[in-house]
DNA sequence: TAATATAAGTCAATAAAGCTGACTATTAAA
DNA sequence: TTTAATAGTCAGCTTTATTGACTTATATTA
């Protein structure tokens, strides 16, 4: 087999640890505007989730983020007591619980994207249309099981 | 201003969304080696960012991580009481401590790695050099600051 | 050299986030 | 109609991280 210099180990590595900088760098900068509504790390990756997700299911929300339901359940109930999160029934199978934010819970949700847009915008600033679908469907297959 | 379709709001707060869940499941795949270990998510963030970084200064894996001083110290005492990091004095100043990994802690790295090595293999499999090389160029622009 | 600043470590109390286990209620499927 | 799936809840516990108030050692600077 070649040795693709790219696929070494300790360039997967290194890409291993960027993957827990980039995601604790970006999910620090709302701080502010969390805090503000008493929200912690928890709040931030339910609304977020749940932003880009409409309609998400309680349990595809634990899958996602990789909790168990009880830990789940106490700041959802708070979300929802908060009304930044709303409960549907499902119509296909009246079982399912789907979640939405408010127009209360879209607001915030914005205010806290509006701190990590920058960041992203600026990493994207050299790269062209291609370099970002690419860099998108990479982080797309990291997740794929 | 142009409307390039890859900077609309919806696609970078879907990246943002996906840089969540890309570490939250890399960072979940070697939970089995942690356990037998006794080790918690910390301990795994902390081995990662030492190995990766030897010779680490307290103060450097204190901004790279978003912990405090005291909730680093837990950790890092365990992990050096464990043989698994060690500290020596700087010798350019006296007053750092620089982080490395021992021969146990390194073992148990690559232990950890290759759980979440396979992950990450898997997703560039239909990448080239180039893209790869990008991909590790927009996740460390992400960091910067 | 003496005063001050920085880096690291420590003690104590508390909060936030997550876990396991044992249940209940509702709805769907077999 | 029995069984399975989905969601919710209660209780107790662990892990991770925080704030605040120190100490010790080493560097810097006045």
């Amino acid at each position: 087999m070649q040795d693709f210099l790219y696929l070494r180990e300790n360039n997967i590595k290194e890409i291993i640890e960027l993957m827990l900088e980039a995601y604790t760098n970006s999910y620090s900068d709302p701080y502010e505007v969390l805090k503000k509504n008493s929200f912690g790390k928890a709040h931030h990756r339910l609304i977020c989730a749940v932003d880009i997700n409409p309609g998400i299911k309680v349990a595809d929300l634990i899958k996602k983020l990789k909790i168990t339901k009880q830990s789940l359940s106490r700041v959802l109930q708070e979300l929802i007591k908060k009304e930044i999160i709303s409960q549907s029934k499902g119509d296909i199978d009246g079982r399912h619980r789907l979640l939405y934010l408010t127009e209360k819970g879209k607001k915030i949700s914005e205010e806290i994207f509006n701190t990590q847009k920058k960041r992203i915008l600026e990493a994207f600033k050299e790269s062209d249309s291609n370099e970002v679908l690419n860099f998108k469907k990479v982080l797309k297959k990291i997740i794929a099981e």
